[in-house]
DNA sequence: ATGGTTTTTACTGCGTC
DNA sequence: GACGCGGTAAAAACCAT
């Protein structure tokens, strides 16, 4: 079985990363002996099995660490960025001050020494942790910056992102949780707050927690943080929806003062506010006769055309029962 | 866990290019 | 005949309880 799945993963690895697939293949001989030659990748020489000569030296190994069966895996897997498992802030490392006092030869020591080293055990104990949260914030806000430029988020949303897990990292919220859960919930609330929001979806697809995770996470911090966070507003998202499909302004607008008038008569609660801003966007569309397909903008939307149907029948009557007033 | 609501999936029919 | 659109029924997802 191993044989089978080796050329499948092999192939398709190879697909990507055309730069040096041929190690396996190609048979390259000995100059002087015509031995066999093998690559020592650690060293990152070529030498002959036989004789010993190095062919090749200073290779560069631009693989991936190890065998990715699929682009996320591989993702990991990839010898730049953040080691992904770090679990161990100082990977035991750090200094510690034993709780005895003794001295190097196991004499005990005077008083007065005593009280030193009680001093300096509080004082090292309060700069461990400190680094640790330090580091511990520090992958986080990679994390976040990471997903946030792959969303295109502005930087105000970092910054709030990056504001709202320091927070949880005061307030004791990480203990339980992942880096990257607490990271990725902070950022969907940041989007959220900032009025750029993001669906959980979107976030789930960058992040590299599942989706379900993300949105206990946000459930606990954001409860636990007592943020104030709205249901996100249809119009947010309108936009990014029109910019994607390259509407006009005035279509935008049309949008707009569709969901407005919506609002006034309260046909939107409940319903998901994508599902709103797409049909606004659609409908608009119309209007403006730029028309765009339904199934673009569900596409652009991530919202099903069904939806987007339903949605904007109802806008449109919300409208007409406007102008008839 | 449950029940009610919303969204999605899958399918069908109609008109147009 | 492919495409865009509308509608429907049933399944799935979601949410408050």
């Amino acid at each position: 079985m191993s044989e089978n799945l080796r050329t499948y993963t092999t192939e398709n690895v190879d697909d990507e990363r055309e730069t040096e697939s041929e190690s396996e293949e190609e048979e390259l001989r000995c100059p002087e002996c015509g031995g066999q030659l093998a690559t020592d990748t650690e060293h990152g020489e070529t030498v002959c099995v036989d004789c010993g000569l190095v062919v090749e030296e200073d290779e560069i190994d631009r693989g991936p660490e190890w065998r990715a069966f699929d682009s996320k895996e591989k993702d990991n897997k990839s010898r730049v960025g953040a080691p992904t498992t770090n679990m161990m802030h100082d990977k035991g490392l750090s200094t510690n001050i034993g709780w005895q006092d003794k001295d190097a030869y196991g004499k005990s020591l005077s008083g007065r020494q005593r009280r030193r080293m009680q001093r300096l055990r509080t004082w090292n104990e309060r700069f461990r942790t400190r680094d640790s949260k330090e580091r511990n914030l520090k992958q986080a806000l990679g994390e976040i910056d990471r997903m946030a430029s792959a969303l295109g988020l502005p930087d105000n949303v970092r910054e709030t992102a990056s504001v709202i897990y320091r927070r949880a990292l005061d307030e004791d919220l990480l203990p339980g949780r992942s880096i990257e859960g607490v990271s990725t919930a902070s950022l969907y609330a940041a989007a959220r707050q900032a009025g750029t929001p993001r669906s959980l979806d979107e976030i789930a697809g960058v992040s590299r927690v599942e989706k379900d995770e993300i949105a206990r996470t946000y459930r606990y911090v954001v409860r636990e943080l007592k943020l104030e966070i709205q249901p996100a507003d249809p119009e947010s998202y309108v936009p990014r929806f029109a910019s994607d499909l390259g509407l006009s302004d005035e279509a935008e607008r049309r949008a707009r003062s569709l969901l407005n008038t919506a609002k006034e008569q309260g046909i939107h609660s409940g319903k998901s506010p994508v599902g709103l801003a797409a049909a606004a966007v659609y409908a608009a569309s119309l209007l403006v006769n730029e028309k765009v397909t339904q199934s673009e903008v569900s596409e652009v939307a991530n919202i099903s055309e069904v939806t987007i149907r339903n949605r904007y029948h109802e806008l449109l009557e919300a409208e007409d029962s406007v102008a008839l007033n």
